[in-house]
DNA sequence: CCGTTAATGATTCATTTGCATTATTTTTGC
DNA sequence: GCAAAAATAATGCAAATGAATCATTAACGG
């Protein structure tokens, strides 16, 4: 316990302490420090050589500043790092041991690890930056039409239904399959159409990027690859993992976006949140809402 | 894009494959196999004799598991382990730096917090457990029906379209709101209702709920809380966390049941993947489906 | 009972590892 | 401009690592 504690006082000041040697120390330590900082993790897998490769500097830069960051050296230094990694990882073991021998429980793990695969995708700094660039144009757009059939069809409801809460472009989705391409067919330049499909690509959303197309509305396509029947001639491609076991994609990653997307609009619009209070209170009033039981607390 | 791609799909059969080997491997190399699985970790950061000493197995039973996966050697399984930790650590330090200094960062940064919470809830051994005991009923109910309303809808539509490809049991979710409740009053005690709704709780589910109890079917539960009107009576209930930013709640943890669910019933059923592919033949029959353009490598 | 085979364990060997030592370059004070 | 000092790079070495080979043990059929 007590150990333990001292390891995680050391593990608290590691950061500092690079960044501290990233200012004082000389040119090539300071180089080699500012790196770590930005490649922690490889430290808890690499040697001081492959280390030193990856970093570009020489293998004894490796062991200095291990023993300025005052550990014995590097092996200190890297158990240090490694012990953090693995702080990450706590409850892991938990759920390993609880899906064992169990029915399915092949299913249920590859679900777990398919999930975190798919969602940790959508979070990378390229995707969230592809998000973040497609924000202020929704927020400016005349009107935003989000098109999805089938399972597909779910994720463009989500979109348009919590999208029209919050701000008066989103454009809600038709019941009867057919009036999508009625209704994109009115749309014009200033509109976005989100599509939404991935394999098998659905004809009525290939069919809707086409007449956005025709009609000159921007077409954000939300697919699984930049070879995706939609997003031939996108405005912005949004490319997603759908893994999942054999039989089953999954649409996670998807809403994920969707989520993103509209949270990103929301942050940026000062009516937006108004809005919402307003819908719901709209709502109430005519009895949709009910409160639920108080809870104790 | 090839390359992480193949890497991710054998990341994600890893746990798989090492349960398979729990049970068909001889004894020791089982033995090992599920040690593995319950300090996963362990491998990322150990040689194969620290590993070998730690798991109380001779040295060669770790390179022999390695080639057993399919490995060429040791080097390349624990690579292999890394990239899956990594993958959790991954942009920890980008994504931070993509998010500082940027218009929205907070939200985006509390999105991705927000979301793996609630997906790390959902997979907790308690929570997999639960979903679990509902699969077996949910293959032999005589009907299915999903009922969610507003945000909540796109899940009631998921489950019942996915769902309705690989089983005959699911009812369609009708696009006019009102006729849920019609639908719902032809249910009898071998029907179950998936229930979902979260504050505020909408009229409409709470209803089909109550409906659901005078008819004498199960309801399954899909909410936010015990306390929830939804969960009031319920056969099973679902308590779910909705973390996001203060405005916008997250449903992913919703999705990703339904997902679990669906995935479930599926590894259980014999028919189910032939369901889907004749559903899928049919639709393609029709035209609703597309080829995609061929994608290079 | 034996002999065959699969499973497990021990031994060996070329590499790689971390670290100390030595050599070289760069910086600094005058 | 140059010597002293500091910083960086190169070298050497004992200990470790990964993988191949060989030896032992257990399981099973005839």
């Amino acid at each position: 316990m007590g150990r333990s504690n001292m390891q995680q006082k050391t593990l608290i000041k590691l950061r500092p302490n690079l960044t501290r040697l990233s200012q004082t120390a000389p040119p090539t330590l300071a180089a080699f420090a500012i790196w770590v900082l930005d490649h922690y993790d490889e430290v808890a897998f690499s040697s001081i050589r492959s280390l030193a490769d990856k970093a570009n500097v020489n293998a004894n830069t490796v062991t200095r500043l291990s023993k300025e960051l005052g550990y014995d050296g590097y092996d200190a230094f890297r158990a240090d790092v490694q012990l953090a990694l693995r702080a990450r990882t706590i409850g892991y073991a938990a759920r390993a041991e609880a899906l064992r021998n169990r029915d399915g429980g092949d299913v249920y793990s590859e679900m777990i690890a398919a999930n975190r695969a798919n969602a940790e995708a959508v979070f990378s700094p390229e995707m969230l930056r592809l998000i973040e660039q497609c924000v202020p144009t929704l927020l400016v757009a005349r009107r935003i039409y989000a098109v999805g059939v089938r399972s597909c069809y779910s994720i463009a409801h989500y979109l348009s239904y919590v999208g029209g809460m919050a701000f008066n472009n989103f454009v809600s989705v038709p019941a009867q399959p057919g009036s999508i391409l009625d209704q994109l067919s009115r749309a014009g330049p200033e509109d976005i159409v989100i599509a939404i499909s991935f394999e098998h690509y659905s004809t009525e959303v290939i069919r809707a990027t086409q007449i956005a197309r025709d009609v000159g509305a921007r077409v954000l396509s939300i697919t699984d690859s930049h070879a995706s029947p939609i997003a031939a001639g996108a405005w912005r491609v949004v490319p997603l993992p759908m893994e999942g076991p054999q039989f089953m994609p999954s649409i996670n990653a998807a809403l994920i976006v969707a989520e993103l997307l509209l949270a990103g609009m929301m942050a940026r619009s000062a009516d937006a949140v108004a809005n919402i209070k307003s819908f719901e209170d709209r709502i109430e009033k005519f009895g949709g809402y009910q409160r639920g039981a108080p809870v104790s607390g």
